[in-house]
DNA sequence: CGGCCGGTTGTAAGCGCGTACAGTACGCGC
DNA sequence: GCGCGTACTGTACGCGCTTACAACCGGCCG
């Protein structure tokens, strides 16, 4: 006589002697039912719900199948922009049964070098931001052969999603010369390393170029995509003796903080300087005045970044990188009219 | 002669072999130092880093032992305010070497009762936000007996970490009326179910009789802690033909959404109505006028709750609940000075 | 000098699950 | 009536690790 319940959660020798079969039968109505017979496979998921089981994780993995949780691992998750991204994340991810293993890497951790903040053997794959963690670390996970997708980065053989970073920022420079007859565009760009960067940079060098005018190299200057830092480097910038008409920021924080030091610099927004930022963070349109800014929806990335990985975990094909199009936002930093709706969010 | 290195990560195995030692010797090292003699410790430990030996979270989970990893359960993870707890929690898993398993659950999730969004299994104690999970499911896990700590929510046999919302609106309703003089202090609330919110409301409630003031139920309105319905909540009251002349919100993003909705009605914040919110999101200072609020630290907050959950992890003695307390920020929506500093965040 | 003890290390038994391999039972064709 | 294929199902092993339990060793007491 076997002992009808034990302690602690069902396991599928429960469901096996529950339902009268063996445990390779339970696993198998779990793993792959069309090759259990109809009443067989009724009799099984009767028991797992008489039982409540449910499969453990661990035990799984360890026979070899997979974890059903995607890694993330990012720079930080505080800002808004990391936050919408990780929620978009979290969606795709619970939307295909998934869970998901968080991980922030301090880009000063210079320390513990090459363990990695999440062991690829408890995930089935990964995504991985900018910062998140170092060129070598990405080799590494490149060879543990689990798949990896890189956002807003680049990589020789791993696929990328990331936002139209050239096209948002030409459009974004282009309303500003074009529509606003703005002359002396600044750009403040983040660190010299950050690809996202280098695009938009490019973009507003040559989109400066292309309506005819000279980019002037002492207008573009880096921070840390921080809003403190669009506050400093406006103050560097007046300091110096610069005057510009027009501002495009490569991030909304960037150039929130910006409109600060703009502010208490005595200049206003937009009548005196004109000021575009990028990515449309909540804030953005939140703030008054409104800010102008490209649409980089963070949230969309994410979402888009988990079901690409999703697609390779379960083998399907996968394009190498996926293009977010990025449009510009206008609102009343640009010098619009302030005719600016309520956000629909 | 063995085989020297195979396919794939080293094991214990592995390691026992190059240190000429069992595998029991080995974990025995990993585990419980101690009882393993000097020199052979050392040359296990010498032969995992040689190996670059990383253990395998599942095997290691399945035979028992911990997961180090946590789990956070919340209700969702974009607004300003989890993604800052989010960041805490973060923060103090990390530092403790521990793995973040997020989760979030839309409130309109009905369907899938029963199934935990994360498997109790997998993690060594979860922390849980407020409507991230139904009654039942708290009492699954605390029947699972892996440490749960819950956050601004309570349980009868379940530690808590909450801000002093009552000791925080308290402060905030008597800025208002005693430094400010309000007479007509409306109360935007949250949903009916949410405890934080209550405890809020009362404190508000019992502060005005205490100034002598008699509270208004007219003036006390409930949404859902979001920006559109605090400006919703304003039209509504506004519609209703009730006036008031300060305003306390019990979250900033309500307060904020208030404000706006107060701005599109013609009102001047602060001077035809006071404001002030609760919880000091980053946005608050940003925003002009600046929010004065009540401070409480949700990066604090997500800190101090993955410590206790931590420390009852390890079997360290823990108080059953911890308050943060709260502060008032002084900033211009109340009505003092506008001599508002930069946020030093 | 035998026995016993504390300090160490090895042996082996699972943890829960997936799956290759080995049946088993039935139905068909010859 | 026998052989063989088909459709299922059961047996048994291993994934990598922890952990009783046993084994061993030198030194001590009696």
């Amino acid at each position: 006589m076997a002992i009808a319940s034990r302690e602690g959660p069902a396991t599928v020798a429960d469901v096996a002697r529950v339902a009268g079969v063996s445990t390779a039968t339970v696993s198998r109505v779990l793993n792959s039912p069309e090759v259990v017979a109809e009443a067989t496979r009724e009799r099984v998921l009767a028991a797992v719900g008489a039982l409540g089981y449910l499969p453990n994780v661990a035990a799984r993995r360890l026979a070899g199948a997979e974890t059903a949780t995607l890694g993330l691992l990012l720079p930080e998750l505080s800002g808004p922009f990391f936050s919408e991204l990780l929620a978009g994340v979290e969606e795709a991810a619970r939307a295909a049964g998934r869970h998901l293993l968080v991980s922030a890497t301090e880009p000063d951790d210079t320390d513990a070098p090459l363990v990695p903040p999440i062991d690829p053997r408890s995930v089935d794959g990964t995504i991985v931001l900018p910062h998140a963690v170092d060129g070598r670390l990405v080799d590494q996970m490149v060879r543990s052969d689990r798949p990896v997708v890189l956002v807003e980065r680049t990589h020789p053989d791993l696929p990328t999603v990331s936002v139209d970073g050239a096209a948002g920022a030409a459009a974004a420079v282009r309303h500003l010369v074009v529509d606003h007859g703005a002359r002396r565009v600044a750009c403040f760009a983040g660190p010299e390393d950050a690809e996202a960067s280098r695009i938009r940079e490019i973009a507003y060098a040559t989109t400066l170029v292309a309506a005819g005018l000279e980019p002037d190299p002492a207008l573009l200057v880096r921070g840390s995509w921080s809003e403190v830092d669009g506050r400093r480097l406006v103050e560097r910038l007046l300091a110096a003796g610069r005057r510009f008409d027009a501002l495009f920021a490569v991030n909304d924080e960037t150039a929130i903080g910006a409109i600060r030091g703009l502010e208490r610099a005595g200049l206003r927004v937009p009548d005196d300087v004109r000021v575009v930022g990028f990515d449309d963070i909540p804030l953005a349109g939140w703030m008054r005045p409104a800010l102008t800014t490209v649409a980089a929806p963070p949230r969309l990335l994410g979402r888009t970044a988990a079901e690409l990985l999703i697609d390779r975990i379960d083998g399907r094909p996968t394009p190498a990188t996926v293009r977010i199009p990025a449009s510009l936002v206008v609102r009343a930093t640009c010098g619009c009219s302030h005719q600016e709706e309520a956000r629909t969010t």
